[in-house]
DNA sequence: CGGTACATTGACTGTCATCAAGCTACGTGG
DNA sequence: CCACGTAGCTTGATGACAGTCAATGTACCG
């Protein structure tokens, strides 16, 4: 968690458009004006003030949202794209978990157990609360205070749900938990071909697995008839409720696809 | 999360000694009017009740903190003993974590999304605020809602921390991080011999190991100096250090013994 | 056009799950 | 108090599976 290389732009004003860390060219003007989550919840008609809300920013793939905040306590509501948490417990970085779109992931607010990073997977809008203003703003809104509570014991649910798969024995259960996990995840994804988003060796990873048990565990699958691999990190789901059935388990996520 | 056998007392008023879900002779008075991390936070300088506090209860071996709260939703300030969480997605239920003195266990608000229930491991004392108490509380007391908020966040961590572990490739390591975990959470264990608390099965589900590896991996360490065991279920620390070696951590606990 | 990061495939070894049998501790009831 | 039953634990033998090492292959980047 260094604050070193702090994002270049910095937030002046907070009107509803994405702050850029990118350069200007590349960003979209779609999310521009996007309500995320956590402001679409604000009450005016209680006397919340809409300029409370989260500064809005476009996150370049590999960049940590740490450094954007610039500080060790805050709190963001992705938007679009995917973000993956970083565990370092001592050595080696390995990755623990993934932030889809209308997720709401938060920074511990006093210490960082071990430490942690959220980076950016895929070029991402996010809106972001920092300190000073998470502060204030979980003091004075309910309802941002209720969403950040409710968002927490959501998220540690979820992550109770990874140990399951994780725990167990056969990688193939693990890999094809993973698959559905994903594919579950993208709203987008209405003609079952979404993209796998991490490396295999990130995959791994987070299962427990080595990158080449994940490879052969992926073309086994695809072997088996229940998926394709258009692409590398590409998956096309040919037999979902039999992928469901490999693993195990059938991820049902509240917002996204139905699983 | 049956809510059938209700535990046999009911609350009826609010003073701060544990209610009894045991023959009264069984109940030590020795916890009476001892504050949990939540009543403790009480600031009646702001005018916040203290009998809003949680109703306080003893716990049987085995039973579960739903069945004594009768409701979908409530938060528990463990005092003494140890709880575990059971999580059964679908099949049979598998413990995915323990909960020792000092923290705080919440059910989730509204939706439970895989159907996990919190089970007493051994005769515990717990603070329990039960449904439209724990709302009526967490809207009027900040300090009870930061509380909460703070340990979700930290729970969480520790959660995360726990997939380290998991992902392991090596037994060994798994079950050396698991003594180190177990050991580094009892205030009492000056001597450096503490109770295991769960069966080999138990660990097993919890390291996503088979039990007959749990108890070989066990013997191992005894067999290489690291621990000795004086009983079945209880082991004293010969080389910390060295355990923590193998388990490739250290774990370290705000409250309890400095691990 | 070369470089780099990622992915695949193969061969081999170590570890762990599984099956199976016996053992210990503990509680219950005769 | 002892006999017995059960649940949990230990120990062994075996085979499948996943980690490791290594080499090759492929896409994407400048």
């Amino acid at each position: 968690m260094t604050k070193a290389p702090v994002a270049s732009a910095m937030p002046s004003d907070a009107a509803p458009a994405f702050r850029e860390t990118l350069p200007a060219k590349d960003v979209g003007g779609a999310f521009e004006n996007m309500p995320c989550d956590l402001c679409a919840s604000f009450q005016p008609e209680n006397g919340e003030d809409r300029r409370d809300a989260g500064r809005r920013y476009a996150v370049r793939r590999g960049q940590a949202i740490g450094d954007i905040a610039a500080t060790d306590s805050w709190c963001a509501s992705l938007a679009t794209g995917v973000l993956r948490i970083d565990a370092s417990q001592g050595a080696a970085p390995r990755t623990v978990g993934l932030i889809f779109p209308g997720q709401i992931v938060a920074h511990p607010f006093d210490a960082d157990p071990c430490g942690t990073a959220v980076v950016a997977v895929t070029r991402s809008n996010i809106c972001l609360h920092a300190r000073g203003d998470l502060q204030h703003v979980t003091e004075h809104y309910p309802s941002i205070r209720r969403l950040l509570l409710r968002s927490a014991f959501q998220t540690l649910a979820e992550t109770r749900r990874w140990m399951l798969v994780i725990s167990r024995p056969r990688a193939r259960e693990r890999v094809a938990a993973f698959l559905v996990s994903v594919a579950g995840r993208f709203p987008t994804s209405g003609h079952d071909t979404f993209d796998l988003v991490l490396s295999r060796g990130r995959i791994g990873e987070l299962l427990g697995l080595s990158l080449e048990t994940v490879s052969r565990q992926i073309h086994a699958l695809a072997k088996a008839g229940l998926i394709a691999l258009p692409r590398r990190r590409h998956v096309r789901l040919l037999n979902r409720s039999g992928l469901e059935a490999v693993a195990g388990i059938t991820f049902r996520h509240p917002s996204g696809a139905a699983a």
